[in-house]
DNA sequence: TTGCAAAGTAAGCGAGCGCTTACAACTGGA
DNA sequence: TCCAGTTGTAAGCGCTCGCTTACTTTGCAA
């Protein structure tokens, strides 16, 4: 499943919990937070600790798997200087 | 890459804004973020908002994969009654 | 219907977030 | 060397986190 918002991970998280047949309290025990906790995170608090939310992925078994994408060529930011026109300038003798 | 804590987010992050040559001060901006924040992150810190986090990965263009293991069977709980006993039971024929 | 467990809501509190401003340390190039 | 760009550290502040306690709502079964 792709990961894009708060809300994403609170319905993952969700679902996972059910398939697991787990409810609110003994998840949240597992994990060392507040059942409080749990019932915002799976309503996709957006201001929750990434710490605890993957401490959560991890009780659940879920595993996490960035890709930075090859593809993306090392951008330089294109240069709002003319180098040639200075060069050229530097090039003329002084008079 | 495997994501498992904080610390991996920070690196990844690290690792990945330096291949696209931003400096903290521009991608903080993209990202709507102070650069001291993103110091902070790339150092790994525990406790920052997933919401910013996720934006983070998005300006990076970092994608974000959750597996949840198939292989575990959605567990119901063992029955405590023997089915099949009751079953044969109820095929005899009654007196 | 009554009863119970799971899930959701509300209020109050200490702790730490993320922000700004300011300065110090580390680079690489002239 | 000096200098400019980048990165790291420090202090102070408003705000919200995650916690606890307590109550309400929902769902399901007797």
């Amino acid at each position: 499943m792709r990961i894009r918002t708060p809300a994403d991970l609170g319905t993952l998280i969700r679902s996972t919990r059910k398939k697991l047949q787990l409810d609110q309290s003994t998840l949240a025990k597992k994990i060392g937070v507040s059942r409080l906790w749990l019932v915002e995170i799976e309503k996709g608090k957006p201001r929750a600790e990434i710490g605890l939310v993957l401490r959560t992925l991890d009780a659940l078994g879920i595993s996490l798997n960035a890709t930075t994408p090859e593809s993306q060529s090392p951008k330089r930011p294109e240069s709002t200087v003319d180098i040639d026109r200075i060069v050229a300038t530097a090039r003329e003798p002084r008079k």
